[in-house]
RNA sequence: GGGGCGUUAGCUCAACCGGAUAGAGCAACGGCCUUCUAAGCCGUCGGUUAGGGGUUCGAGUCCCUUACGUCCCGCCA
């Protein structure tokens, strides 16, 4: 905790004790110390004399000034205390002491910003999760972009982080893959064949067909078990490897992927079924097997295994849940798109079921991206072979961009992904906004080194008084809460609006005050220090959403 | 019919546990490069927070309701 959190957090329980000591004597009460909108009232506000009206039976501003009296403002370096509006009570800090942020942020650098709230609970975020049949397209960016920030958020705030990747390589859409790579490669060899009516009919078929005549010719005509496997195992390669890469390109790295087909040679899918049914609730009917998931809040009973004794999507997915949380997690999160969270309930059924704690189950739900193209929605389809990918988003795009875009949103509205204004106008892109400030510390830093100034680690920065620098050091200050807060809250967009505010504060003293001075070296030295912290802080904060830090723009 | 999410400035979106005069960017308009990067800064314009009701000292935020948009409601995955 840094020395302004470290004040916030000691004038909340200062204002705690007064409050008790006028009477008001309940320890769960807890005083909200917040960061007004408008400057003029002060650095931090408190509405606890508002809060407390029914308490006293006295008017807000009364029992505001009985804490004003008793608040020691020299033990707290606060400067000016007042009260304002309908009983607000404002705090103005004291500018020096906001300056020894600088010390504490250029010492921490690259540490700068974590927090222990995470208190290393070991957490497991699921997400992209995309069927390896096609290529990824844009809602699994922005599920990548999302869950990757997050992952780098929770790290962040101290948890202990592990991205995992499901992936789906067993069931009908696998079935689907081989057929329809079997019929590409009759196709291919010149031979009439049609293609399965579920099939994918993407380009990267074709190739994966091309790819199997250079390797075994015309071996495979015959409709043999043999080229079933072998083709469905190459295919099911080709597209995972394909997802890998891009995913990779995209800046996101998976610590697991998982395999579905796994959970079936561990035979893990028919314990879990087991599981359930020693929970007594598993029945029969109409010749399927079915799982009573309306005794624990779904809206209709699902089934596991049907009467052809296949078994339904939802199986082999309860198995893989009980399986990640027999690995030792203490919470489950599932980032999934809009079109499923009609599937949530029954999940966290399952988990309800074999648990008692629904709860150790999180799920995030990312509503759906409409592309538009020429000004009209271009309809998404992993199997019209025309649809928007990943890839495409990393080379017309660009990635810092493409993430800084899908971040900025909150997950839980619909938003337009314009292609034409994403790549015409890349530079209208606010991520440029972000990457200048820091573009632009980086070239100042070049001068330092030219001109061979320096900065010492010193404790208070007494030069520092400007109101532009001050806003800097608020924003510096409460870096960690705010990436804490984002944590807590699973909303990376957070991060977004702070690297804005902060680029925003940034440019606006750069423009208006030298850092650089060559009549004053010891105010230049402290300006270099200032903006060092700066620095970083943008570098970390640029970092957790996975958006470089240019050195040059 | 049931449910999830959304509806805030012309457009795209913010708004911390219910707080003070609802903020940014884009667009429009007017200024600022002899000075560390003008991909920037400063200013102007722009609002019945979809409509209605309720809760209270106080509502964009909570509750009810209506409308609209979107997604889901399968022995598909």
């Amino acid at each position: 905790m840094n020395k302004v959190v470290e004040l916030q957090e000691n004038i909340k329980n200062h204002l705690k004790e007064i409050i008790q000591s006028i009477g008001h004597l309940d320890d769960d009460f807890e005083v909200i110390l917040e960061t007004p909108k408008e400057k003029e009232n002060g650095d931090y506000a408190t509405n606890c004399a508002l809060q407390l009206t029914k308490v006293f039976r006295k008017a807000p501003k009364i029992i505001a000034q009985n804490i004003v009296d008793k608040f020691d403002c020299y033990e707290y370096n606060v400067e000016k205390i007042e009260i304002a509006g309908p009983g607000f009570i404002n705090f103005f800090i004291k500018k020096i002491f906001l300056t020894t942020i600088i010390k504490e942020i250029i010492t921490l650098d690259t540490e700068y910003g974590k927090s222990s709230i995470g208190n290393n609970e070991k957490i497991n975020v699921e997400f992209v999760s995309a069927n390896p049949t096609g290529d990824l397209h844009l809602g699994h960016a922005r599920g990548a972009v999302i869950g990757d920030a997050l992952c780098r958020i929770l790290e962040k705030a101290g948890y202990d982080v592990t991205r995992e990747y499901y992936v789906n390589d067993a069931g009908n859409q696998i079935h689907n893959l081989a057929l329809s790579t079997i019929s590409r490669y009759e196709q291919q060899l010149g031979i009439e064949s049609k293609m399965p009516e579920d099939g994918y009919f993407g380009q990267d078929i074709i190739e994966i067909s091309k790819e199997l005549i250079a390797k075994y010719q015309d071996k495979y005509l015959e409709d043999t078990k043999e080229r079933y496997e072998l083709f469905k195992d190459y295919a099911k390669k080709y597209e995972l490897n394909k997802i890998k890469k891009d995913l990779a390109d995209f800046n996101v790295n998976f610590d697991v992927w998982s395999s579905e087909q796994a959970l079936y040679n561990d035979n893990k899918v028919d314990r879990a079924i087991d599981k359930i049914k020693a929970k007594g609730y598993i029945y029969e009917h109409d010749g399927a097997v079915w799982f009573k998931s309306t005794a624990f809040g779904d809206d209709k009973d699902r089934v596991l295994r049907k009467s052809d004794h296949t078994l339904t999507y939802l199986t082999p997915d309860i198995a893989y849940h009980i399986d990640k949380l027999e690995r030792g997690y203490d919470k489950l999160i599932d980032i999934l798109g809009a079109d499923h969270h009609g599937y949530v309930p029954r999940l966290k059924a399952s988990i309800e079921c074999l648990t008692g704690d629904q709860d150790k189950l999180e799920v995030i739900i990312i509503q759906m991206v409409k592309l538009l193209k020429n000004g009209v929605e271009y309809k998404m389809s992993k199997r019209s072979g025309k649809a928007i990918t990943i890839r495409d988003l990393i080379e017309e795009v660009g990635v810092d961009a493409t993430r800084y875009f899908f971040t900025m949103r909150s997950s839980d509205s619909q938003m337009d992904f314009d292609m034409d204004l994403a790549t015409k106008k890349a530079n209208d892109n606010p991520v440029f906004y972000a990457q200048y400030a820091h573009a632009r510390i980086c070239s100042i830093m070049r001068q330092r080194e030219e001109k061979n100034y320096h900065f010492d680690l010193i404790d208070e920065y007494n030069l520092i008084t400007s109101e532009k620098a001050m806003e800097i050091l608020k924003y510096l200050a409460e870096f960690p809460l705010v990436v804490a807060q984002s944590a807590l809250k699973r909303a990376p967009n957070i991060i977004v609006n702070y690297i804005n505010n902060l680029a925003q504060a940034f440019h606006s003293f750069y423009n208006s005050e030298k850092v650089i001075d060559e009549l004053d070296i010891s105010k230049t030295n402290q300006m270099l220090a200032l903006v060092k912290a700066t620095q970083i802080t943008l570098r970390n904060s640029l970092n957790l959403i996975g958006v470089s830090a240019p050195q040059k723009m």
